[in-house]
DNA sequence: CTCCAATCTTAGAGACACTCTAAGTTTAGA
DNA sequence: TCTAAACTTAGAGTGTCTCTAAGATTGGAG
């Protein structure tokens, strides 16, 4: 079943991911090759295209569980489910999921957020597979609370969620704690970042 | 003394941009090469590079004028300007500045925005250059109103308005009013998509 | 007008990402 | 053990982008 190829396949993945990493690290993301991840992983160049269709997309190995994130938050929804509600619960579930190949507490997690910080050309994969995202989540979000926003609100919010996380997350002062600039900015952007003049 | 030779620039540049761009429109963008562009507007392919350091950056020729617009705003506001206003300023003076090699009933312009719509790299660096440009923005916005807000408040603010403005204007029906929905957008991040619950 | 110097353009060589095809190897299951 | 499918690989080729050195054009000084 299961078999040994399945096992084989996985950590081959594991060890591009993990070679192309260490190497980003060492030597940064444009003074590393494909050719130099393949060797240190012990495969062929062709081999490291069949598992990553970018040397870009082995930052982001597992991105497409996003997808799956989102979704899973939605089919669980009550159909009745408040706007606020939802948007929370997807923030929370993508926070958490954290859909990666490594544990949190993995040192290569810290160098591949200090890359997609760092790495123009990585900053705007991670920025457009946010947006994609985005376009899911409002899709879902609009069929869901129908009544209570049109298309436009809906593609607006999320976007605005999404956005407001990646620019605060970024400003994150080392040792504050991000889930709470998570929640707080969560709350802002829902509710509003200045109190309503009245009128 | 503005000589012939900046005359010339101009007219070698704008020419790379009109060829670049009707080429991208009949061919698709990756089925257009930076020879055939190089070729049509009648310079070498060496010359392309002297203007545009990348393929993508032909598309996105004088995105760096917003910086300068940014710039302009914050400079010209009161020093005890309220956040609000700074915000709305700001997205006025981007959405009307308009910084592009054509006027906006250019039919190029319009190519462009299908463009940046369609072809997932180009909608990347769109949504990287808008990012570097909400960074300067949340300094700045920092920098000026600083009993106001925090430096993490700043960028979340700044990345919920573009963020919500990318999403908002794809999501744009045909023959609705972009002026309106820039508003409304702006209005909403900056006050709330929801009314705040009692307690 | 002539020549010099700075600037602009260009050819050419080359690195690297990425694609495709065809061939070789390994594994699953009969 | 044999076969079919899946996986890996070499090799050739395209296109972006860099770099260097040489050729062309222009502005200004004598």
């Amino acid at each position: 079943m299961t078999g040994l190829r399945e096992e084989k396949k996985r950590r081959t993945r594991q060890a591009l991911i993990e070679a192309a990493l260490t190497l980003f690290d060492e030597q940064g993301y444009d003074g590393t090759t494909v050719a130099e991840i393949s060797a240190r992983a012990k495969v062929s160049p062709a081999t490291f295209f069949n598992y990553f269709a970018t040397k870009e997309d082995v930052v982001f190995a597992d991105q497409h569980l996003y997808d799956e994130v989102v979704d899973g938050v939605f089919a669980a929804a009550k159909p009745d489910a408040q706007v606020a509600e939802l948007v929370t619960r997807t923030v929370h579930a993508l926070a958490t999921a954290e859909a990666w190949s490594f544990p949190l507490d993995h040192p290569l997690t810290e160098v591949r957020t200090r890359l997609l910080a760092a790495v123009p050309a990585l900053r705007a994969g991670y920025l457009l597979r946010n947006a994609v995202v985005g376009d899911r989540w409002a899709e879902k979000l609009y069929e869901t609370c129908k009544p209570q926003l049109d298309r436009v609100e809906a593609a607006a919010l999320t976007g605005a969620v999404l956005g407001a996380l990646e620019a605060a997350l970024r400003q994150l002062p080392d040792g504050s704690s991000a889930t709470e600039v998570v929640l707080a900015t969560v709350d802002r952007v829902v509710y509003g970042f200045l109190p309503r003049k009245k009128g």
